[in-house]
DNA sequence: TAATAACCGAGACGGTACGTCGCGTCTTAAT
DNA sequence: ATTAAGACGCGACGTACCGTCTCGGTTATTA
């Protein structure tokens, strides 16, 4: 869902022309759905601005007091929306060849972060998190955690293969290869091609001594 | 200034007891000072959230309207607050050994970033340029480019001793040695103490093969 | 309602010590009470300087926007006032005798507007009619006709039992009867006791040739 | 001045081109009169609501303290633009004949009150005196009472050369002869053209036996 | 002739109130 | 039990004027 401006406001009652007004045991997955989308959609159309939860209950056709009952915040409202439909965008390949996994890998992260409605989801829940601490706990919680085992995964790869030494820290390796490029999206702002994300596996690699074994793009 | 709660608030009048209530050429360099103390001290205070016009306007013992006139959003605030007292805080030094001039400007950039009241709105503007393009650009243009080229120097330094390849992009270089230290603090809140920075450090001179010319932390 | 400060502050919860927040179907008839009441106290007590939109709102335990949401003005709400409590308290009277109604009339009418609260709504609003057109034309559709037309009953009394000619024009009748007296409160300012209200009345039997039927005050 | 939206302003200077900008002793006749005129014409212009103390100095080309050295409200500025030139508009003729004279000066109220500019700024001095009671006092004292005086005139001609008896209260036969004006401008809004002063004359002197004396309009 | 002082324009200042927006809570009737 | 609807108390927004206060410049009078 959610993934770009939907046509789905008219269709949400599913075709039937019925509205769902009640359900006797357990939520409306309908009202979920929309919700969610309605959501990502104001974030992407009208920034982070535009999600206030009364534009939200408004847009998704849904009683504001429903989105209480399931969420506290607009920002869980933007994690749920996050969650939902970014995890499957980022699986990380396994070709056998540690080099072009992470070149891909990297090439498909940013991409995600600077042209994906999920990533711009994502940067801002990001932004959400330098506000509230108490967000950002939970944001890391549920979402980053989760991000940061999929980074390091194309290194496990590697050092399972015996491409990459057995004692390598792996944690501190992925930071020190993605860094840059959160670095690049959420600070410098300039552009993150396929050029950068290269060089940054290209410098990773010398590090470790395994570029030459490894092609080029 | 503004770098904790202050007790200037009954020194505004600049000791000799007389209010500055405008005047024909140009503002009350009184009142901007106190707007800007105002807004750092709540941010630290009370978070970002914390930070609305009207709590700054009343706790600088000013008009609202008097910031409306000076600055356009609360953030812009934060950023003439940041600017009056971040500069000095990170120049780096320049002992003529690289190894020893990174590590020392990093560990200042880490403290800086996560256990200064100015880091702290740092992160407040970091959080809101994700929330909103305008004010990134502006913010870019204003603080952050300034920061880059900061981060810079100690490598132009090295150049210019010799220490490092006088080809080396200096600009992405730079941005791979801050980007991992930027993602821990902004990304992964991960505490970010002396042993990480240096080893920031150390990757980087190990790439550059100069790990061994300069000594250990 | 609305006579003198009151002590309803306390009981606006009906007793029942519940609050009322709303509803799916129309108003909160508490809160409308409580705002009316407010705006007439406190224009009894300050002025009418002293009824802006949040003295009403905080006096009546209110919020702003619940007053915005049924009133379009201050004037709006005073007038809302006004027809709450004002009708009953000028109803003529008909005993058979024009010149006592007439007299009694005149002297209510005069008293309304010198002494009763109500009265002090009355000119807060006439004054509003001379400054804002758009007003006055409200307000004499929905208050002054009514009034007029309550004017013009001892008179048409009279006629029906033929103490007046039939085709005597009751309109300007009225007015020439009532015009002095409203002359008085509005523009002299000078008081208008039973001595100024019997010697009108008396004029207008004068002028109609019925002075000597009727018996003195 | 002030009868119609003026062209002055490019010509307050006297036509000299030249600015006046202070003096040694005494006040600026040209920004007195250019206060008493831009009060004026916005009140035309733009209805009471838009006769604000920085409308009227930016209007006027003055500095807003200018006006507060010399007036203490905005219908202090309008009662005396009001002063300024309704005086010589209301003067009663005296032909020798009260009905004519009655007639003429009743008729020339009505336009002053319903057409005239000046009769703008007076209802709406009026219309503040409701609202204020220590207005209300200041201005019966310097407007009032001399257009009472006027009102009386042309009655105590009347007694003068006989045609009323001495014993006469003027001021309640002035009040009962003006008032229904009054109240017809100020209350209910209807339009008081000739018929209706006539008639009110008519009525007057047909109480006091004059009617048949003096010749129709 | 120079200094002086009352007045002027400009406009920044501390405030109050405005009318609006969004928050999170609540009540209701319907499903 | 959950829903759509929407009124409610509340807090902050950004704006308009208020009345006060410097400030520098102008100008008629005094020194």
């Amino acid at each position: 869902m959610a993934s770009s401006p939907h046509a789905a406001e008219a269709d949400r009652t599913g075709g039937t022309g019925r509205r769902h007004h009640g359900n006797r045991h357990g939520r409306s997955e309908e009202a979920r759905l929309a919700v969610l989308e309605a959501a990502d959609d104001l974030l992407v159309e009208r920034g982070f601005a535009g999600v206030t939860m009364e534009a939200v209950a408004a847009r998704a056709g849904v009683a504001k007091q429903t989105i209480y009952r399931w969420w506290k915040t607009k920002t869980d409202v933007l994690m749920d929306a996050f969650l939902q439909d970014a995890t499957e965008s980022l699986t990380p390949t396994d070709s056998g060849d540690v080099g072009r996994d992470l070149r891909e890998y990297l090439r498909r992260l940013a991409w995600f972060l600077t042209e994906a409605d999920s990533g711009a989801v994502f940067k801002a829940l990001i932004g959400q998190a330098q506000h509230d601490p108490a967000f950002a706990q939970e944001f890391r919680a549920r979402c980053l955690d989760v991000q940061r085992r999929r980074d390091r995964r194309p290194l496990e790869s590697a050092v399972r293969r015996g491409h990459l030494p057995a004692d390598l820290d792996l944690a501190a390796e992925a930071d020190q290869l993605v860094g840059p490029l959160y670095y690049r999206v959420l600070v410098t702002g300039e552009p993150a091609g396929d050029a950068f994300t290269d060089g940054l596996v290209e410098a990773f690699l010398a590090r470790h001594g395994v570029g030459e074994l490894t092609g080029g793009s």
